[in-house]
DNA sequence: GTTTACAAAGGTATCGTTACCATGATTAAG
DNA sequence: CTTAATCATGGTAACGATACCTTTGTAAAC
């Protein structure tokens, strides 16, 4: 592909400026605050620019200006469609404005959390987006010290940080459980995710123990197991949790993606749902209305996150309130016929 | 959180030569080339860069060095399961390698995909991924001028631009419909994702087509659907597909996520698979084993294919040859019980 | 012991942009 | 009609790193 020609040095300001005869300075002007300069030079700078193809060269831009129009954001994992949604959706919100994502997933490690904000913060990003309220000391510090807004997603915590947006997994998980409980559902069983450094499920599984004590009800013996969030976790879950606890009525699972290993576990061991055991989920994925039987479940607003996140670094940037503060964006429960 | 103290001028290189004593390009050496420096002088330089919390400025060296250390990576879409799987793999191999990932998603439009790479050029990316090899001439040009190293992924072209790292999705798609005549299916309906600037989508329909012809069976008269790749349309497809063709025994659906929606439907209405009607999917998600009954697909190795074009580009960054090629990971038929 | 080779370290210029300040032109205010 | 205020434009320096070249020191070769 790369025709070896010349060293073809790229084209710069200097070069749009001689061809439209002004100084390299109006050109930048003309480019990145158009209101700035006359409709005649405008007009000269942009027709320079497009004739000679330049491109502007951002690294020398953020170098002067610090500013790099960077957002860095760190999820725990891209791989699973709740994080891939929300920062799909940012990123159709910063690419307008003209600010790229750099984006990092962590493995549920605040090592490498830890890690992957040095590295990025060697970008100067204008913003750094992080899930949850769990960090590192060293994670939180080096993010103040460069003075960088930080967003975290997810989860709401008592005091912010910063701006946070997000839900309460607490409050949620004990709405499902409460329903589950005035439905008449007494022996809960609960399927999580692991809790290290993942403030989302340790508070969804508090609520939920939240709710069952507040009826009176007790979490069974052996009635909670843990494992990482995929489908067929979810069916080895149910199975460990019946083989101990052969009266269970109801599952809570904290993640739609085990929720759906559960019911498809039912499926293969002719388990009725809800008659001999409802299911109840977690995040409303896009699979959740299609199983059969439809999933009842917490609809999170997991776009509204991301874009509430994206908006809120956006007006940051242009000059908003530096004041911490927590975007509360609610959720709701979805009823369909798991439980 | 930002304390407004003072200035704070950030720590530079010069500082930590001072505090190490010695030359700013002898720190420059020390930590991006550590065997180019002294035992001595490297540990000083480190202690120094330590202990001013020194970060280094990658924008100034990315002008300097014309490096930018980033990867730019254009997919159509971030929320599918399997481009994040990619993107993940990658991020997992560019990391380590100090390179940052640049991520765009095209939404299937070739003029976002243009609009998007220029703007990725602007910061002087190392390379540029792209999904499949239906590009804009503009975008391709743009890649040229730039030089920047382009590595296409997903899908096989005849004659490669650059570097090349997928299956053949015509390949893939005839010997899954080859399996289906095989087992004896002979009315076989197709649902499939749309055409338009999807180069995978499309090569599997014509694979598809190619079975059938080859084994002189006629596509069904109304026996192609197609529709945006989400569960629901998997359903809708099929109910449409039936309406209009009511004897039909199998389906091949172009990718899980549709195939997953027609099980689904199948459950919904009572139909047996694969005694009344085989289904088979493309890509073999996670949840495709653990469906009901468990869904014959191909299996595209996609984190393979991450994986490589993580490590093709870092090969052609230290060197390795610039010669056009392509590499074809090959797929592999699962069966499972849903044809 | 002299010459050659090579490694280690430093000096200086430079990448391309924008911040800062200065200038001249135009308009508003008195 | 003068003075101030505002706007459009330009000149110059600086952001912080690394490429390039030079100098110095040490070991190898004869």
């Amino acid at each position: 592909m790369a025709r070896k020609t010349e060293p073809s040095r790229s084209v710069t300001m200097r070069d749009v400026a001689a061809e439209a005869g002004v100084a390299a300075i109006t050109v930048s002007r003309a480019l990145s605050s158009p209101d700035r300069v006359s409709p005649h030079l405008l007009e000269k700078v942009q027709a320079a620019a497009k004739k000679l193809q330049y491109t502007p060269n951002i690294a020398a831009g953020t170098l002067r200006s610090q500013k790099s129009r960077i957002v860095a954001v760190i999820v725990p994992t891209i791989a699973h469609s709740i994080f891939a949604e929300t920062i799909q959706v940012m990123s159709g919100i910063f690419r307008p404005a003209g600010y790229h994502l750099l984006i990092g997933h962590s493995g549920y490690s605040l090592e490498e959390e830890e890690s992957l904000v040095t590295a990025f913060l060697a970008r100067k990003p204008d913003a750094i987006i992080l899930t949850g309220y769990t960090h590192s000391a060293t994670t939180i510090d080096l993010i103040a010290r460069a003075e960088v807004p930080l967003v975290e997603i997810w989860n709401i915590p008592d005091e912010p940080r910063d701006t946070v947006v997000g839900i309460s997994n607490f409050d949620a998980a004990q709405a499902m459980t409460r329903l589950l409980i005035r439905k008449g559902y007494r022996k809960i069983g609960y399927i999580g995710g692991p809790r290290e450094n993942n403030d989302r499920v340790e508070q969804r599984e508090r609520g939920f123990a939240a709710a069952l004590q507040e009826a009176g009800l007790e979490v069974p013996e052996r009635g909670i197991v843990r494992k990482p969030l995929e489908f067929e976790n979810g069916a080895r879950a149910l199975t460990e949790l019946l083989s101990q606890n052969s009266e269970l009525d109801a599952v809570f699972a904290a993640s739609d993606i085990l929720a759906i290993g559960v019911l498809m576990e039912c499926q293969n061991q002719g388990i009725r749902v809800p008659e001999q055991l409802a299911v109840v989920g977690f995040d409303d994925v896009g699979l959740a209305s299609y199983t059969s039987p439809p999933l009842t479940t917490v609809r999170v607003p997991r776009e509204e996150i991301g874009r509430r996140a994206a908006q809120e670094v956006l007006k940051r940037l242009s000059g908003g309130s530096t004041e911490p503060r927590i975007i509360d964006l609610g959720f709701e429960i979805i009823e369909r016929r798991s439980a």
